[in-house]
DNA sequence: AGCTAACCTTGATCGATTCAAGAAAGCGGA
DNA sequence: TCCGCTTTCTTGAATCGATCAAGGTTAGCT
């Protein structure tokens, strides 16, 4: 969880003007990655008093805008905002009930994967999301899934 | 663009009614890939008349969990629907008209990617969206980017 | 200290989807 | 062919997540 200094820091580096509802969001963030809008409204008001949803709304935009957050959103999923940005992550969601955890890119930089087929698009990035269930959900899961001989290398 | 007599063979084969509706959406869902609620639920009044929204609602959920059409949603879009199943392909995005497309999976099957680290999920699918500028919004862009020797193998 | 553009507050609105009650109909069995 | 029943459809209401909008507040620059 970064200091009220770091945070400062990074909004005055990206030319975002530092105010208490911008500090909030972003400490909210920092705190609970992958939460989506409606989680960090209440938790802003929780440690940093009233706050209206709009400028929740406005914030997240800004950070992300601005590269200080990224926003992803899994299919099924309403919006959702990490602060670990700038090496392609890719995301791991557990169907059962919906835990999301983050999976390192093997490259590290968009786009990691090649379509078979572009149709003539110029690609810039490939997101993957992982599905499957997490160890909490899995009473007792098959282990030949998991044999990383009958799979391609990730991505 | 399947008969009728392929339509209904779908729908009998999968434990389903044969109704109006249920022949209407399929169809359009064949005739239209990635269509979204609002464009299936006009294009089959268009071509069967009257239909309820919640009927089309309720038979995409059907056909969707009979394995007859297959739910898409990329981040940043409402719920999309294709006919094509079974092969786990990917889709390949526009990030400026939205346009979508298939891009076959090298695999054929789920999951096609292992992820670098898994936390102890047993995973089942690897859904991969890539994401660029399609033909038709490229003017021009650099060739480079297409360079298959910088990048991993596709997914 | 003052000014201004950016930001926040408050309330309304919209689109996508779901909920709900009752009517209609597909299908199996007689 | 007819009947009964469960599934499906219709119609309208409700919910949720997000955006729009007008006006007040304030961070930061001069």
């Amino acid at each position: 969880m970064p200091t009220t200094i770091e945070l400062e820091s990074l909004l005055r580096e990206t030319g975002l003007r530092v105010t208490r509802p911008r500090m909030a969001v972003l400490g909210a963030v920092c705190e609970h990655p992958h939460a989506d809008t409606g989680s960090i409204i209440d938790v802003t008001r929780e440690d940093f008093g009233a706050v209206s949803h709009q400028a929740v709304y406005d914030v997240l935009r800004a950070l992300t805008d601005a590269g200080l957050v990224r926003q992803i959103q899994p299919a099924g999923s309403v919006a959702r905002y990490e602060s670990r940005v700038g090496d392609n992550h890719h995301h791991i969601v557990c169907r059962a009930c919906g835990a999301i955890a983050d999976v390192d890119c093997a490259v590290g930089e968009a786009p990691c994967l090649t379509p078979s087929g572009n149709h003539g698009y110029v690609v810039d990035e490939a997101e993957v999301i992982y599905r499957g269930i997490c160890p909490d959900c899995s009473t007792d899961y098959p282990s030949e899934k998991n044999d990383p001989l009958r799979k391609e290398t990730s991505a």
